[in-house]
DNA sequence: TCTTTTTAATTGAACGATCAATTAACAAAA
DNA sequence: TTTTGTTAATTGATCGTTCAATTAAAAAGA
């Protein structure tokens, strides 16, 4: 039961951040939606920030295994395959829906002042660059891929943020841009 | 008296989210960083709202005026210079300091669930848009210009959120990060 | 099989804290 | 004196948390 019921309200949280947004997301907002009382949110999650946590982790969670799942179809030498696949990771469509989008952003502005979401985005952000980075430097030297790892993160979520604020995603034009910033990065070998 | 109160207010409440986020940002912590009584708030701004409104309306403001300042030195017929006058206002000092980055990503947050301003902000981020293009497109194709205006105002987005959940911009990066996408962009010319 | 007991899950009302807004009173300037 | 600026206390609403009480489920005993 226990599972079962956590795994409801975290759904329960990320539909009220989409229809309330986060500053008024209550756990009344929350235990209805999930239509449960009040109290078991405390009882599952010590708090209503122990479930904003879970919730987050539940979407880095997402996150991260459709990445996986994405990787295990490259072979491990295909670089240009491997740098495709966090970008389809990234846009991938559950991802991109407005309301994951509009919670990928509460949670960014929360965890400028609450330490553990702070730190769960950070892994989040390193991971993203290191993984990037790995890749790229079997088609770049290495100060190069570095710097095309930075670009390339940045303009993952800044398509991710501008998608956010315009009410969704246009993943095709989103991958596009990319795949466009990668193929005239590549050329830099022959120059 | 009044322009006086309420350029001190607005800095304060700068200072407030900069300090304790925006979401522990209270009439009673604004008016205790600009040393007045939390009544005076309502009686300049008719409430907290409007306050936070006009708050947004300042940094679109200086933005702005940043970047007409710095448009103002470059001729008209120099594209690449009016791209970067847009590269240097967004990177401009004031404003990627790491409050006010946190202050942006905090009204972006707010945005999403709060109509004025969402319209402040996608006002501004059209006109970004814009600007870039319209200079583009003196180097570019129409279409490419397009694309390669997006692809900009992305990465300037996404450096800046990068920034502030890392706790600041290092401009020089982030200017060179863009610098070297519209370098390589512009190759495109060529082949 | 049928009670009895124990455990787990859940509720919802009550509580204290905190918020934005209002207001009546006060001070300073004109 | 009249207007303008400002304060400090108060109001009513809302928040997250807590907890005693209730129900459902499981285990144990006869």
């Amino acid at each position: 039961m226990q599972p079962l019921r956590r795994r409801q309200l975290i759904d329960a949280t990320l539909a009220s951040i989409d229809q309330h947004g986060l500053h008024n997301t209550t756990i009344v907002t929350i235990s209805r939606l999930a239509g449960v009382s009040s109290g078991i949110i405390s009882h599952y999650f010590g708090g209503k920030n122990g479930l904003l946590e879970a919730s987050m982790r539940h979407l880095l969670k997402e996150l991260g295994d459709t990445y996986k799942a994405r990787l295990a179809k490259v072979s491990t030498d295909d670089a240009e395959g491997r740098v495709m696949a966090v970008l389809e990771a990234n846009f991938d469509r559950v991802q991109t829906s407005p309301a994951a989008c509009k919670t990928w952003l509460a949670f960014w502005a929360e965890a400028m002042h609450q330490p553990e979401l702070a730190r769960l985005q950070k892994v989040n952000a390193q991971r993203l660059l290191s993984n990037l980075r790995a890749a790229l430097k079997q088609l770049l030297p290495a100060a190069r891929a570095q710097l095309v790892a930075q670009g390339l993160a940045a303009l993952i979520d800044g398509v991710w943020l501008r998608g956010a604020l315009e009410g969704g995603i246009d993943t095709q034009q989103a991958k596009a841009l990319c795949r466009d910033y990668l193929a005239q990065q590549l050329k830099y070998k022959d120059s």
